[in-house]
DNA sequence: AAAAGAGAATGATCTATTTCATTCTCTTTT
DNA sequence: AAAAGAGAATGAAATAGATCATTCTCTTTT
């Protein structure tokens, strides 16, 4: 399921990450020291909700799911997670439990970097503090989206929603809404997979978008920016 | 609508907060020159959605409603915060405006505190910026079971939650609930009013509680804590 | 004291969305 | 090549909860 290996030469990209450069040679060293470089295939959980936590993940290739998960193998989707990314900060400092799960939507090579590392480190190099604390903002802010859309906007709205993010994706990740199948867009809209089918039908009559086998190609991003609003 | 005024004798008291422990005398100085002590109103607005943050505030007196904006005056309460937390953090770092708003339930008196110098002071006293990252971290954690409960389970688990929720608050404030209306229920539940007040009377004749006036007594805790889990 | 207004209570109706049941269309397995 | 299985598509039925309309009960205003 995981392949683990670690080498100097592997070393040498993740110091690379603009994350890591405010750190010192002996911070970088500490966190040397304690991470280790895992690959994950496309569908390995990297966290699981509710998991005891003694690391924190750093993405340096590919993309990952995050979502929360309720009870009857209900889930919702978050966000999906870029190389260059956190996961599991928040379990860091308070409770050492995840908050929520991740699941490789490609192929994966993430650093596992022990909580302590982080922490030790955060406590001598004020500017490594600001730097992850921004990252702490970006997905609380993240959330406020996410809580607002669910609460105040309905089916149209937030599919529009979901769509226009996975479009937003598609320029760096071409392939985007091929990894992603309709109980994905399902969950990250919050409805049901039938409605979603059925939503995305309704969209393609209005000449919003074309499916286009497992490929959605959006076509009026303005009109669907005004479904997000309205709806 | 708010009373400015600063003297030495209120400032000896805000040092002692918990959270301003970790700082040097110099810090100290440098909190004190940039903070202003207000005195807000029950009903007044400390922030407002949307809005430009310059500052973040910090409440040492009274309690505080934390909520979310939508469209057609629509909203959904977050928590109810209380003295020795901060408010707007988030904006400190990423952008530069407030993700809710926040109104005064009681009396209030609150530090407005300029962003620079929480920031400053983070940059160079790592401990202080690790006790502000557990703040954000407490944020995350709440915003993650808001979503869960709001998207997972439906109005009877969630409106056992909010009663809940406040009910854990009364042995501080004992008044809380005399201090909300239906409608903050309704709001922290993400229901209607309507289905807030028919949901009570159910509960009340369940013997959940009972409705004294303004007050509401929880009489059996673990069958709410059973509805909260079940839906 | 009368009038007005806000919050609470309650029943009837309406609706967005889910759930269920079925068919279709591929891809994978045997 | 046949069989099996997963995902997608689609219509009909069910339902949780919102909205609407009205009454009731206080408190506040005049």
């Amino acid at each position: 399921m995981k392949t683990i290996y670690e080498t100097d030469q592997e070393f040498i990209c993740d110091i690379q990450s603009p994350c890591f450069q405010t750190l010192s040679l002996e911070e970088v060293e500490l966190i040397r020291a304690s991470k280790t470089q895992v690959q994950f295939r496309k569908g390995d959980s990297l966290t699981k909700q509710g998991a005891f936590a003694s690391y924190v993940l750093f993405v340096m290739k590919g993309l990952v799911k995050q979502y929360v998960e309720g009870d009857n193998n209900r889930s919702f989707n978050l966000k999906i997670i870029q190389p260059g990314e956190f996961i599991g900060l928040a379990s860091v400092f308070s409770k050492n439990i995840f908050n929520y799960s991740a699941v490789a939507v490609t192929e994966c090579q993430v650093f596992l970097i022990e909580k302590d590392a982080i922490r030790g480190i955060i406590k001598n190099n004020g500017l490594f503090g600001l730097s992850i604390i921004n990252r702490y903002c970006e997905q609380n802010t993240l959330l406020f989206n996410v809580l607002q859309n669910l609460h105040f906007k309905q089916m149209n709205g937030r599919l529009a929603d979901t769509l226009l993010y996975i479009e937003s994706l598609k320029k760096t990740f071409p392939d985007i809404f091929m990894l992603l199948q309709r109980k994905d867009l399902a969950d990250f809209a919050g409805i049901s997979v039938e409605s979603t089918v059925k939503l995305l039908k309704v969209f393609e009559k209005d000449q919003l978008l074309v499916l286009q086998e497992k490929d959605i190609l959006i076509k009026d991003i303005s009109k669907l920016e005004q479904i997000s609003k309205n709806g």
